[in-house]
DNA sequence: TGCAGCATGTAATTTGTTACATGATTCT
DNA sequence: AGAATCATGTAACAAATTACATGCTGCA
């Protein structure tokens, strides 16, 4: 999955660049976040392979619009890439994990301990945000999975992961934080009896 | 976080571009995958900024070794890299989940079923992997964390927080397939009951 | 008059991937 | 003799980030 293909998915309905990148910003943004730049020029490169038209419609306000529409080719990749497997998820940049790996190197509990307060706080608002949506899409299937679309119960199960993996991050900065503060007040302990065997 | 620092954090010997890649794929991999090619690159721009030096030794064997060695500058933008806040850890590209998002477009649960499925086993060769180096490090500082060094704390730190997301996506994969199983027999009980009352 | 929102992009840079190219030593 | 490991890179391409540049409409 890239960009391309997500492009492609997002445009069932004929729409403009600076549409897309509403749009993307209520949903797709929560697990690929991306420029109106470079929106622009991927629609551009997807419409030179054929997988879109475009056709310039001059709006009642603003400048004219380029509205984009999926030609058949374009659903025909669209097709091929969602039916491939998953890519490989253990090969993920994790800047944060990297960076709390070599926080040591700072020599500083403390510092570490703002690190993981710092990420538990982001957990917080990442749960509300998915719990807020969710709620929202809730209300627009009626509440009960069984009767949703699939389209409906797709986007409830890329909530649902989201907001466990938020869940198990948060626990874990929890027990993490209790955990320093364990080995703070140790390290204070041996701190002391050193300081009265040196005197 | 970015490879800079990272390659900066693990020179705390000096090292060659080959050694890296080689200590690279021991740890870091799990939360930063990076080729030679990129290793090499990133290198020789970290000379010319300065951060690094090198000094080509000849080897016993193989061909000449350009050995890296950090500079104080170098360390001191490492500190400056490390006592930053996290990146907001929301702005991650996750494809799978995107792929997911989008499934509902094959309009084929099977195919929706057959990916988590997919994801499931992915999880458990991760949960495996986190589980061994988690081991090994147990070897390593004796078994009880409380005695272990910082290093070896945070580097327990990554790793549990690794195995705890990779557990709770497995809870998730598993559930969703019960859930999407439950959808397949209620679609063909609604199938049956149409094709009965259509004769 | 100035700001927010609609609407379109280009340019430069950085980062990551994949393929290619070379050559020594050691083990089987 | 050939494969694996050590050791170095370049080149081409793809993807993403950041900054810049423009201009209209409607509202306070």
């Amino acid at each position: 999955m890239n960009l391309d293909s997500i492009l492609l998915a997002m445009l069932k309905e004929p729409t403009t660049g600076y549409q897309l990148k509403s749009a993307f910003d209520q949903n797709p943004s929560h697990f690929w976040p991306a420029e109106l730049s470079q929106i622009y020029r991927t629609l551009k490169r997807l419409e030179e392979s054929g997988f879109l038209k475009v056709s310039t419609e001059s709006s009642d306000r603003g400048p004219q619009r380029r509205v984009y529409r999926l030609t058949a080719t374009g659903r025909k990749h669209l097709h091929e890439e969602l039916a491939k497997e998953p890519v490989v998820i253990s090969r993920q940049r994790l800047p944060y994990i990297a960076q709390l790996f070599f926080l040591h190197e700072l020599d500083d509990l403390q510092a570490t301990r703002e690190f993981i307060q710092c990420i538990r706080e982001q957990c917080i608002t990442q749960l509300a945000t998915y719990k807020k949506i969710t709620q929202q899409a809730k209300a627009e299937y009626g509440g009960s999975l069984d009767d949703a679309t699939d389209e409906a119960f797709h986007k409830f199960l890329t909530l649902d992961v989201g907001i466990r993996t938020s869940k198990a991050r948060l626990k874990w900065c929890d027990e993490t934080i209790e955990q320093i503060d364990r080995r703070l007040t140790k390290g204070k302990r041996k701190a002391g009896a050193k300081k009265r065997s040196s005197k």
